[in-house]
DNA sequence: GGGACGATGTAT
DNA sequence: TACATCGTCCCT
């Protein structure tokens, strides 16, 4: 399986977010490849979103956002599930919130929710700051998506008016979409 | 040093 | 609708 070019991440925020649905995440454990069908994203503009990690300030925590586009940036919420991002640079990032398992999922587990897609592929903030072009973790073409759907972005009523933003992408043909 | 707060998921 | 659970951020 070919990784996407570098490149594929380096443009516009809402543009990656769309790319991305129908692509594969692939992440190998073990030597073994668990690959999942991107279903649905979210994008997170920069630290002018205020719903956007970074809109906080450029620490530790958010630094690799601040970097070249197309690593990965994990983070813990709620203390116990990782989410997964794309960065596209400039403080901005696209959430990858669901995904169809196509291999290498373990019986059961599911690929529908930031953190559910993240415990079912082995993704933790160990891979915080990899590239997303070479293995272990990266993104490959996958199957395009028909009909995309469009909403708010879930889980950041704090954010005022950037919570109205219709910046949430998904697939809406795909029953692995989150319930939100 | 300490407290508030999550880009969620599951059980009640 | 309650709540588990802990890294991050800022000291309100």
């Amino acid at each position: 399986m070919k990784p996407l070019p570098r490149g594929f991440a380096a443009r516009d925020t809402v543009e990656v977010a769309r790319a991305l649905l129908g692509q594969l995440l692939v992440h190998e454990v073990d030597g073994v490849a668990r690959v999942g069908r991107i279903v649905e994203t979210e994008a997170y503009l920069g630290p002018h979103d205020l719903a956007c990690h970074s809109s906080k300030g450029r620490t530790a925590r958010t630094e690799v956002m601040f970097g070249p586009p197309g690593y990965a940036y994990v983070f813990l919420v709620y203390g116990m599930h990782h989410c997964v991002n794309v960065v596209t640079g400039q403080g901005a990032a696209v959430l990858i919130r669901a995904v169809e398992p196509l291999e290498g999922f373990g019986a059961g587990a599911r690929g529908d929710g930031p953190g559910r897609l993240t415990r079912s592929m082995g993704i933790t903030r160990a891979q915080q700051g990899l590239p997303l072009d070479l293995k272990p973790l990266f993104l490959a073409r996958g199957r395009s998506v028909s009909r995309i759907g469009r909403s708010a972005r879930i889980g950041v009523d704090f954010a005022g008016s950037w919570a109205r933003r219709q910046l949430r992408f998904f697939d809406a043909q795909s029953p692995h979409v989150s319930q939100g």
